[in-house]
RNA sequence: CGGGAUGUAGCGCAGUCCGGUUAGCGCGCUUCGUUCGGGACGAAGAGGCCGGGAGUUCAAAUCUCCCCAUCCCGACCA
């Protein structure tokens, strides 16, 4: 392609919305602009990113066995229906209305979609397994949208549905897509880092996310150097106990504590350590209040929360409701209810040990002290809802964990029967019985992905793309200054084409300087140049890649199998 | 949803507090000339309903009110 007839608009300085590097390149060196908020559009140059990674994504699931789909993005409010989640999307999927008052969401995700389709497809045992998927965009209302394409009201997704006839099925269909997954980021150059994963509004049981280490991620991921574990921090787990306490446990009192609510000020006040408290909150889980209560050092985990209650949202409650179910205002909340009072209450599996403990009493300015589990009230839900941070025990082996920020690309896991059941798809076994078929779910962030591997590959200069998601294999400057010059130029080019290199082939006048500094920016991984040594006797011509500083002078007529050896080479290492 | 910040030429910004000729600067863009292996120089140009609306005033980019958009932070306190 020449460059004096693609449209590159880069930009010297960076855009003032943009505040991650992948988002300030990609907008500096002319991958996309922004339409409007939570929407990108992808310029020719973008775009051949976008579908180097897509083609990639294709030919592993295809490699797979995975069947390839493409479906609406109007969904029927029907279908949704069927499953429940018309109801429990909430405003994150987008609904429309038709002329004559039908409503339609926006695709925010496909699981109801493809388990239609292959309910009106699949009848027999032997059309099992089948994994169906898509490449196609997705609609979500987010909250707020974010660094760019990395958090999107409108973004590309490969989404995946496996259907097996028994759980064994499953778990091989399972297995399939990891080993996809880990070839699939590896041939984008991503390195990435599986970990376990909380299945979230989708509903399952096993499940696998891919992280890219980044310090813009949004998700905190909790490593064991030691033995490898590896957890998304929403579900993390820890070992924690608390040490046993060989106190005899004291009567219960009221203490008078004005103005004293928080558990820092606690601390201050009672001149003991944290772990002592009962830190009791209220929530309100799917619109009930709930007294979820764990030692005092300790952070609730929502999700962790969320799941232990079965429920769909759960939120802080606000203060009225706090007073309300508790009887005091905020920073008093105890486990021992006020007399006429009723909450359900969950507690944290440590809550248990505490002895002697420290809670609010559910009135103004008062605490109890002297709180013994068990004595003082009754323990009916019990659960592991607190929060793991840096610092917690491996819950496999005890070694401290640490924390790491990461960006999720792809998520896998286990869906079970919830869509197959709820919307009644069923296949003939062997024995000519109606059996229901169990679902796994795989899905990959085509955009964001594209912004991980820029986040993981630049420099101060710009992009550095690996080959295989590069938008063209090879940059061509040309400093022609004349007629002749140029000829000499678009020779080489030529070559270059006519061997089925992607070239992009700089022609335009610019100065030698404003051009590196483009290609630089722009981040094709092998430059050439054809500068005053190449015109001078034609045969030498300099080739520079991205990635190291080096310069080599190579022969125009070995300038094809150079680059061929170069390209084949980095692909190469990309794929094994 | 709450809090904060910002909307002035394609991009990045100054000007706004303290109202007053024709609204500036850098980059980019157009034409000509010279340069040209690390974002060249000169000359001449084009390009603005100063986010929108309503008000105050002789006079508004500037003051007041309302709206809209964009970005950041928080959705963590018992």
């Amino acid at each position: 392609m020449r460059m004096s007839r693609y449209l590159v608009p880069t930009l010297k300085e960076d855009p003032a919305d943009a505040v991650i590097t992948s988002h300030k390149l990609m907008i500096r060196a002319g991958l996309i602009r922004k339409e409007s908020a939570g929407m990108y559009i992808y310029l020719p140059l973008g775009l051949r990113v976008l579908q180097k990674i897509i083609t990639i994504i294709r030919e592993e699931m295809n490699k797979s066995g995975a069947l390839e789909f493409l479906m609406p993005e109007l969904t029927n409010a029907d279908l949704w229906k069927e499953s429940g989640r018309w109801h429990t999307m909430g405003p994150e999927m987008i609904r429309i209305k038709d002329r004559n008052g039908l409503e339609y969401a926006l695709a925010p995700t496909h699981e109801e979609a493809f388990t239609n389709a292959i309910r009106m497809i699949v009848t027999s045992y032997r059309d099992l397994p089948v994994n169906a998927y898509q490449i196609n965009t997705k609609f979500r209302d987010e909250i707020r949208p974010r660094f760019g394409v990395m958090r999107s009201k409108e973004f590309i997704m490969k989404d995946a549905y496996s259907f097996d006839i028994d759980e064994v099925g499953l778990e091989r269909s399972y297995q399939t897509m990891r080993q996809t997954y880990r070839n699939i980021f590896k041939r984008c150059g991503l390195e990435t880092i599986p970990v376990e994963a909380d299945t979230g509004s989708m509903g399952g049981s096993d499940s696998e996310e891919f992280m890219v280490a980044s310090e813009v991620g949004e998700e905190v991921l909790l490593l064991c150097d030691a033995c490898g574990y590896k957890s998304n921090q929403e579900r993390a787990t820890c070992q924690y106990e608390l040490s046993p306490q060989n106190e005899n446990a004291e009567a219960l009192s009221i203490v008078d504590t004005p103005n004293v609510r928080t558990i820092d000020e606690l601390v201050q006040f009672f001149g003991c350590s944290a772990h002592k408290f009962l830190k009791s909150l209220i929530y309100l889980a799917d619109g009930n209040p709930v007294m979820a209560v764990v030692p005092g050092d300790r952070d609730i985990n929502e999700v962790k929360l969320k799941n232990a209650l079965g429920a769909v949202e759960v939120a802080l409650a606000p203060d009225t409701v706090v007073e309300e179910v508790t009887g005091a205002p905020v920073g008093f909340a105890g486990p021992i209810l006020r007399e006429g009072k009723t909450i359900r209450i969950i507690f944290d599996t440590q809550v248990k040990h505490i002895v002697n403990g420290i809670t609010g009493a559910n009135e103004k300015d008062k605490h109890y002290k002297g709180v013994n589990p068990s004595r003082d009230f009754v323990i009916k839900d019990e659960a592991d809802i607190t929060r793991v941070v840096a610092g917690d025990k491996c819950p496999h082996c005890g070694y401290p964990l640490k924390e790491k920020k990461g960006i999720e690309v792809g998520h896998i896991f286990k869906l079970g029967y919830k869509y197959t059941k709820s919307m009644n798809v069923t296949v003939l076994d062997q024995n000519g019985k109606a059996i229901t078929p169990i679902m796994g779910c795989y899905g990959i962030g085509v955009n964001r992905t594209m912004a991980a591997v820029i986040e993981q590959h630049h420099d101060q200069r710009g992009i550095i793309w690996p080959m295989s998601v590069a938008p063209f294999h090879v940059h061509c400057v040309s400093l022609a200054k004349n007629e002749a010059e140029e000829a000499m130029a678009d020779e080489v080019y030529s070559m270059l084409l006519k061997a089925g290199i992607e070239v992009l082939y700089d022609d335009r006048k610019a100065s030698p300087g404003f051009k590196f500094g483009d290609a630089d920016l722009i981040g094709i991984p092998i430059r050439i140049t054809l500068g005053k040594a190449f015109f001078g006797d034609s045969s030498s011509i300099e080739v520079k890649l991205r990635n190291q500083d080096e310069k080599v002078i190579i022969a125009k007529d070995s300038i094809i199998t150079y680059c061929q050896n170069l390209i084949a080479e980095s692909l190469k290492t990309l794929e094994s």
